[in-house]
DNA sequence: TCTGGGGTCCTAGGACCC
DNA sequence: TCTGGGGTCCTAGGACCC
């Protein structure tokens, strides 16, 4: 049996547990940028309003509910995060961290005990440790856990936990599901599938998976096993390295400044490149790319991307700097107001298992190395950035809006809560 | 005026090999 | 007049997830 455990609203909860006040009050926590809703505590959603609105068009909403609103603090719902999964490692010895808010749990091995009470224990374990809410749904497939979650959430009932073992229990709950809220069926499936008949999960479970596979792909029909109960979706304990590393930002303000840009690549590319030494990988491709505002009826849009391709795999930032000035060079157009630039790091592979140019056989000096070591274990200790390329500039005047951010409250010595 | 960021997987089609 | 069969790799684009 697989167990999906995943916190309710996560970024609102996290917040409501350094700020108790806004229990039973509607809480929404913006985007990057303060752009959109990207979480929403019950009473938000039941207010109508959707994921992702933007702030702008949700204001009035907001004055006449009186809706508390959080800039995102990546950093202390990361630390969050990685508190809940501590406190699940004392459940199972078998976890897949899916996201930042959601564990897939195997149990292989502990057919002895009864798994609902295991996971209630959990659910409340971390609701005491923590403060925070979370559900659990028990099933024999990923598909299907998510679906037991689902109910596990809308139901609130046995200690937030749902096990849908028993073909009885699972068609039932298929039967009331609407195809398009399955894990894997977006909104063009759902809509495809809709057309040739099929509207619930039940309908889809019963539907002949070879035709299907061959009109949509063998996810379709994966999917359609899961909902059987057989598991094809793998269980990955272990997940590989990064394929590829994306940094982009949109700008607080818009600019058409060609400096700023450079600046605010070279910052995208020098976080992208710890993210890479981090993971013991090198890249053979830089890929970046410039947008305006797509939202402007106004502004002139322009959005243009090139990917360089390094003549070695490298993880010395001064490489990838190197390289993003000149794309940027060539795809930069003056005039234009833009929004937004960002880098992508791919081609990636092991540190320890380049294949090397016959010809030119010397990747990264020593001396480099050594260079970037240094760095990281400085900027580790003192902080982000405290070392960086001259690049990067020092107005950093394309930084994100973030007006409404609460504290650092688990990390952050200055910021911790006071009493 | 104001609209996020970071990923993965699959497929078709082109190009190539023997 | 008649022109095979089996395979791999790469890429762009589409779809999905949180």
């Amino acid at each position: 049996m697989i167990a999906l455990c995943d916190v309710n609203n996560f970024y609102v909860s996290c917040e409501r547990v350094f700020n108790p006040a806004l229990e039973n009050r509607p809480v929404i926590v913006l985007s990057n940028n303060d752009g959109c809703a990207v979480a929403r505590s019950n009473e938000v959603k039941d207010l109508g309003i959707k994921m992702g609105a933007p702030l702008h068009q949700i204001q009035d909403l907001i004055k006449q509910h009186n809706i508390a609103v959080f800039s995102s603090n990546y950093i202390l719902y990361g630390d969050m995060s990685h508190r809940v999964d501590d406190i699940i490692a004392l459940y199972s010895d078998q976890i897949e961290n899916y996201s930042i808010d959601e564990s897939f749990i195997r149990f292989a091995g502990f057919g002895y005990l009864d798994l609902t009470k295991h996971c209630q224990k959990l659910v409340k374990q971390i609701q005491q440790w923590l403060g925070l809410p979370v559900c659990v749904g028990i099933a024999p497939s990923k598909t299907l856990a998510k679906i037991a979650n689902h109910y596990a959430k809308s139901l609130k009932v046995n200690g937030n936990v749902l096990e849908l073992s028993s073909d009885y229990h699972i068609k039932q709950a298929l039967a009331h599901l609407p195809v398009g809220e399955i894990w894997g069926i977006g909104r063009r499936l759902s809509t495809q599938l809709n057309s040739i008949g099929i509207e619930t999960a039940l309908q889809l479970r019963e539907a002949d998976r070879k035709t299907l596979r061959k009109r949509f792909s063998v996810n379709m029909e994966r999917t359609i096993m899961e909902l059987r109960g057989v598991s094809c979706i793998e269980f990955d304990a272990d997940p590989e390295k990064k394929k590829e590393i994306v940094c982009t930002r949109s700008f607080g303000q818009k600019s058409s400044d060609y400096q700023l840009l450079k600046e605010a690549a070279a910052y995208h590319v020098s976080r992208a490149c710890v993210t890479l030494r981090q993971q013991q990988s090198v890249a053979q491709c830089l890929t970046v790319g410039i947008k305006t505002n797509p939202f402007s009826q106004r502004d002139q849009q322009y959005s243009n991307s090139i990917t360089i391709q390094l003549p070695q795999p490298s993880d010395f930032t001064g490489h990838f700097l190197a390289a993003a000035s000149h794309a940027l060079k060539r795809i930069f157009k003056p005039g234009f107001q833009y929004k937004k630039v960002g880098i992508m790091l791919s081609n990636l592979s092991d540190i320890d298992s380049v294949q090397q140019d016959l010809f030119n056989s010397q990747p990264v000096s020593n001396k480099n190395q050594h260079l970037m070591q240094v760095m990281d274990q400085i900027n580790d200790r003192y902080g982000k950035g405290k070392l960086r390329s001259g690049t990067e500039g020092f107005a950093k005047q394309w930084v994100m809006r973030s007006d409404r951010k609460s504290s650092e409250y688990t990390t952050n010595w200055e910021q911790l809560f006071k009493v």
